[in-house]
DNA sequence: GTGAAAGCGCTAACAC
DNA sequence: GTGTTAGCGCTTTCAC
């Protein structure tokens, strides 16, 4: 039984009005008087009508898609992300088409072009790279772009983002509270402006404690599980000069805790370990990673919030949002052994 | 810069064909020769014109968009699934979008109204539950559905799954092998099919062997880590009667876990652990749960091309794809200690 | 095999 | 405030 669908010409006639004046209720634009936008309102509802998306689409409204592209999901952030978004998206009447770059900047691009093309209003993008930032630039005038991530030094992208740069330092911090003074910070990807500020953001934490930084980049292009394992394998040993490790995700963190589970260096005791992000995996008993949190909801709420300011508006109130991070402290970091 | 965006009718007049031609051209359609056909779509390829989904979708022709509407997020499982399925249905021509249900059946049912609504071409559905199956019977007709999910006993709905009778079978055998006569089955939610469907393996294995089946169900409608450890926090003590515990999925068997580390009940020494799943989380070395497969990207793949051709065919080769489920031997099971 | 023309259901100018 | 009308870019009969 294939029910014709209901258009707007239906509910014309059958609230007597014109064809113009039941688009202008239904989508709520003015020139129409609040008690006919209420009645053909009103019959719309009786009678079960829904606006068809895509006629509206292409006769020039808007979709009422949002992309969004991450960047992988090896790391378990990134499903809670994208999830979270659709939920809050729905809540205020939009569709998320999913897209996962797959860390590479080849497709990223191609993403967004595709995206494009689909006519969604908008895209919010967790960025592979630094190198994102001007791939995407082209796009910048065609359609409103959000990343989650953190901005260029030099130019001004649309973006939310934690403040890295605190959660590093706060993080560093709390070692040397704890008493650590030989801190390692692990898996900094230099692509990243991300990773960039948080290693910053360590760095000046060491500087203002005399301390001397030592880093361990991350080469690769994602902060897997595996990856910081792999590195931690090869880095790590009973005799490192560390007696801290303050790892760039929760991600690499847990893979150093794998390593040195293997070598037999224990935690905390023998060194602790820090992480940034709190994901879900963290909070497992078994893990109870001390971290840095990137609260996800608030991240979700700001991107979602500010894509649909720059559709509606397109001039937002604020350029940018940066959220607090937080330190959650479970049983990774220890007062040092001597 | 907004450049004017090529249509039809622009490539029509570069080829000095009609309007039609091309829209045949490139839709592939028969109805032209094939000399035209490429020299158009060589123009098309020259001059960078891309259809224009919205328009085509209006006129009747498909979207190109796929629904994926998963249960929950709380299981990594639902993340990684989603995201393998993007990434294959892109590969296709397809784009994805994601919903979460939120397992409850009333939002189910409204995504699946607002996905039709959007005129995607076909939706993959992981069920919330039983009655997701005769909730969505109504737009059966409406849309191609494919559940990945166990199939009702009585009627046959197309769907994707791993044999989950099997899976659970194969795993009882094999704590059986290892000496276990007392196996508890934990999590069961009698809502699911799914879940219906492993328990009754499990029962078929007890038989077989002579062994007195013990369930314990999970009353709450999602399989979160957090639901496992407080029914395993109410449920388990060091004098259990059993050996072993046969979780309903890997996450209900890290809750568990994590309930048994709290009891100093050791695994696998005390109590040997099998999950039923195998997700990520169960390969880190501190969890090194053994479970029972789903293989992510048969089933993914399975999903997106039995939908695709109930979107193409309308008849497809098979109604439905069962998965053969893997052993994953790890570390949380053993011989059990008199 | 090819072209002309009528929609798909809506938005947005423009009249009244 | 309300109605009329011309598209948005494509698919799909229907002639030729």
């Amino acid at each position: 039984m294939q029910t014709k669908r209901l258009t707007i010409y239906d509910i014309a006639k059958a609230t007597n009005v014109s064809y113009a004046s039941v688009s202008r209720a239904i989508s709520g634009r003015p020139g129409i008087s609040q008690k006919t936008r209420e009645y053909i309102l009103e019959t719309c509802e009786k009678l079960g009508y829904t606006a068809n998306i895509t006629a509206r689409t292409l006769a020039g409204g808007q979709s009422k898609l949002i992309g969004f592209v991450v960047s992988g999901m090896d790391n378990p952030f990134m499903g809670e992300l994208s999830s979270q978004a659709e939920i809050y998206a729905r809540e205020k009447g939009y569709n998320l088409i999913l897209c996962n770059s797959m860390a590479q900047n080849k497709h990223e691009t191609e993403l967004v072009s595709i995206l494009i093309n689909r006519k969604v209003d908008g895209v919010i993008i967790v960025p592979v790279n630094s190198n994102s930032y001007t791939a995407l630039e082209k796009y910048l005038s065609q359609i409103p772009i959000v990343f989650i991530g953190d901005n260029l030094p030099e130019k001004t992208y649309t973006h939310v983002s934690v403040d890295n740069y605190l959660g590093a330092f706060i993080g560093t911090e709390y070692l040397v509270s704890l008493g650590h003074s030989s801190i390692l910070y692990f898996g900094n990807r230099p692509q990243s402006f991300t990773h960039r500020n948080r290693s910053a953001g360590y760095i000046a934490a060491c500087k203002k404690h005399k301390l001397q930084p030592a880093i361990i980049d991350n080469m690769s292009s994602t902060s897997s599980i595996e990856n910081g394992y792999m590195l931690a394998k090869k880095n790590f040993s009973a005799d490192m000069p560390y007696t801290a490790v303050f790892a760039a995700t929760d991600t690499m963190a847990i893979g150093a805790i794998q390593a040195a589970d293997e070598k037999k260096i224990r935690i905390p005791c023998d060194l602790s370990v820090l992480g940034f992000d709190n994901i879900s995996i963290s909070r497992l008993s078994r893990i109870n990673l001390t971290t840095i949190e990137q609260p996800l909801d608030k991240l979700v709420i700001s991107a979602i919030d500010l894509i649909l300011q720059l559709v509606h508006d397109s001039e937002p109130e604020r350029e940018n949002i940066i959220i607090q991070p937080n330190l959650i402290i479970r049983g990774t970091c220890a007062i040092p052994q001597k």
